[in-house]
DNA sequence: TGCAAAGCGGAGGCATCCTCCGTATATCTC
DNA sequence: GAGATATACGGAGGATGCCTCCGCTTTGCA
């Protein structure tokens, strides 16, 4: 309650040991691993072990659970966001905005467990996911705005929209097949989008179209 | 004491007790109760203590606490499906429609720890969600046929994309005025599905509102 | 090289989950 | 109505997990 400690940069900041930010590093990449696998209910333990540092080295990085949460959920979601600006440079406008949006699916698919921790995050924190929608609004909205520029798609549907309707088709992720059908309806989205006015140029140009594998995952050890 | 209970046989089936029957409501009425409060991280022992009876009796009710939240779950969902049931008999259909999205809507306010549980018991029971969304899907699926027929609104639309934007809407439902969005989103739904023409194909002519809604989803071809 | 500060790691206090079993009560038979 | 017994109740208690605290180690800087 008190005014903590004034992180101030100011005087004596020495540089952050390195060893510090090694292990902070671990902990995000442990901590994703974990939570995907085993679902927001994972030990903490269970992180700091596969992180290789003890537990109060975890505690230190991340007072609280939540906080682990959403470090961990805002890594994912500026790799999305980077993922929107390589693409809106390397893709041709609407297949970047196809490709984001199958990108966004597989997100989800690979970690399921992420799902349901970052819907108990939300549910903790009204900021973080105000903070997520915004951003995600943004990168969603870049592609957009070039798509329509271009006069591929119409202009008249908003990002939240799009954003919302995506988050819906994730939310439920365990039927048997939802990804397929996630996918196929991605598809149907960006087919909705397309301006039927504007002369839909297939293609005419893709001199390099890198093999960019699109995803927004990192290695893992 | 003996090896093992062999009275598995089911000669004498005695009624169960009414003891049994009125303890199991009330946990199911606390266990609501105490999760909306507090979100799906409340302990067991807090509803048991608000029902009334000891934590034994919770554990032999509700064998695991996904137990628990699946039975919640389900009663919740079908309460949903009774409204939809009532509507169908006591309003217009296009007005039942819309009741019945508003309901859905509200449901999620009043309960919001609700939401991050019911994510949480989604993921760890892929059965519980395939059984939620079916019943909920065919409960929708009745107000929409019946609003087709009438020719109140348009008829290529299925009750799983509807509900799946609903869930979309629902789902992110921490920001301030989330819940006035949602329910405009229900009118702007309600009135996108109207049939003007039960072969309306939006995007023309009418300039209209950024909040498009026609979407031709339902790829099932 | 020397010295603090920054960081590390795990023991341990506290809370929660779930099991086990002795006791109490409802149902059934006569 | 009374006895018999299956059924249910309730809480003590072991196991596990969350988080704090503090002595020891490592690192950056002079």
């Amino acid at each position: 309650m008190s005014g903590k400690k004034v992180n101030r940069v100011r005087k004596t900041t020495r540089q952050p040991r390195t060893d510090a930010l090694r292990n902070r590093e671990r902990l995000l990449v442990a901590a994703k691993a974990v939570f995907s696998a085993g679902g927001p209910e994972a030990s903490q333990e269970a992180v700091a072990r596969r992180a290789g540092v003890g537990i109060g080295t975890l505690y230190r990085h991340f007072p609280t659970r939540e906080a682990l949460f959403e470090a961990v959920y805002r890594r994912e979601v500026d790799q999305l966001v980077d993922l929107a600006g390589q693409l809106q440079s390397e893709a041709l406008p609407l297949e970047a905005l196809r490709r984001w949006l199958r990108s966004n699916v597989e997100f989800v698919a690979t970690k399921k467990g992420m799902a349901a921790a970052l819907a108990l995050a939300a549910h903790g924190s009204s900021e973080l996911s105000a903070y997520s929608f915004e951003r995600l609004t943004n990168a969603l909205g870049m592609l957009l705005a070039r798509a329509a520029a271009a006069g591929e798609i119409r202009s008249d549907i908003g990002p939240e929209d799009l954003l919302r309707a995506l988050v819906g088709m994730c939310v439920i992720h365990d039927r048997p097949g939802w990804q397929a059908g996630a996918l196929r309806l991605v598809d149907v989205l960006v087919d909705g989008l397309r301006s039927r006015a504007a002369t839909a140029r297939p293609g005419s140009a893709a001199p390099r179209q890198r093999q960019d594998t699109g995803r927004a995952d990192r290695g893992s050890p």
